[in-house]
DNA sequence: CCCTGTCAAGTCACG
DNA sequence: CGTGACTTGACAGGG
């Protein structure tokens, strides 16, 4: 088992994912704010390395505008020894990788014009990890997408969208369950159809679950990645005691998360902390999950 | 310097 | 019907 967080390290004082308007947009700045990103992201990376937080969730905003027609700059070739520089430091202190399009990557959507915008978005993701050298239990995680008020068909279009992507999207790409529309049981449905590893959102199945207990989509959703894909990712959070029941906690309830390590107890996966705290919150599960026989010490 | 409206992109729940 | 939420607030213009 590894521990990580979510793209922003509040220690350090640098950000991996800079960014600027669109109406600023030139290829300097662009290659200024890539350049300071990559070199945040390898000390954000050498810091986690130092307190084995061995899992890391990469921005989406590394490249900005990346999808973007504007963006004709070659950012792939321009920084592709610090790419592999990064990418080397990765496999040499064997930390998992994940990313996360934002929630515009909608390939179920209805409107092909989303669609189109979509798959050069999830490119993008793909690029940078492929220019990282990783193996492919590197994951780009999305949610399934919109029901549209027929969530049969919304699952079949998502089918045949997945279907239809490049290969060197589909071997990266991963499902999860969201808190509002798709449960487990309809990811599990589109991964027999696909063979989609589904990552398991606790907090989102909290809010919004078919019946499974806990215990069941650990074993269920462990079932679908395989060797090459990794252990299973999931994603951990608590919510926001006073804000809507939506929002994320500011800190880490290790109690619940105790809670949560117990009834997983049998399973062995990586797990990400979605919590405003970042790093702050991983160190204190590090150390209440150090008693734990799935976390090996490297 | 500080304040705050706004930022490429979609969808849905909630009030 | 407008706003806030989402994996993450940060940018930049105006005072």
């Amino acid at each position: 088992m590894k521990i990580g967080y979510p793209c922003i390290n509040r220690t350090i004082g640098c950000t991996c994912g800079r960014t600027f308007r669109l109406k600023n947009f030139s290829e300097d700045r662009l290659e200024e704010t890539v350049r300071s990103n990559l070199l945040c992201l390898l000390n954000i990376l050498k810091f986690n390395v130092e307190r084995t937080i061995l899992f890391f969730r990469i921005t989406s905003d590394l490249i900005p505008f990346a999808s973007h027609p504007v963006c004709t700059f070659h950012w792939q070739e321009r920084f592709q020894e610090q790419f592999k520089e990064i990418g080397m430091f990765i496999r040499r202190h064997d930390i998992r990788i994940s990313m996360h399009p934002d929630q515009f990557v909608v390939i179920n959507s209805k409107d092909d014009a989303v669609v189109e915008r979509s798959i050069k978005e999830l490119e993008y993701h793909a690029q940078v990890l492929d220019l990282l050298g990783l193996d492919r239990s590197a994951k780009i995680q999305i949610h399934v997408g919109g029901v549209y008020n027929d969530k049969e068909k919304s699952m079949q279009r998502f089918i045949d969208r997945y279907n239809a992507l490049d290969d060197l999207i589909k071997k990266r790409l991963v499902i999860e369950n969201d808190d509002t529309s798709y449960t487990v049981t309809d990811c599990l449905r589109i991964h027999f159809a696909t063979g989609i590893p589904v990552l398991f959102d606790y907090f989102h199945h909290q809010l919004n679950s078919s019946e499974e207990k806990m215990a069941d989509a650990f074993e269920l959703l462990s079932r679908t990645w395989s060797e090459k894909d990794g252990i299973m990712m999931v994603d951990y959070s608590s919510h926001h005691g006073r804000g809507s029941k939506r929002s994320h906690a500011f800190t880490i309830d290790l109690r619940d998360f105790t809670s949560f390590l117990e009834q997983s107890k049998p399973f062995d996966y990586d797990v990400m902390l979605e919590i405003k705290d970042k790093e702050e919150s991983a160190l204190a599960a590090l150390q209440a999950v150090k008693k734990d026989s799935r976390f090996i010490k490297v």
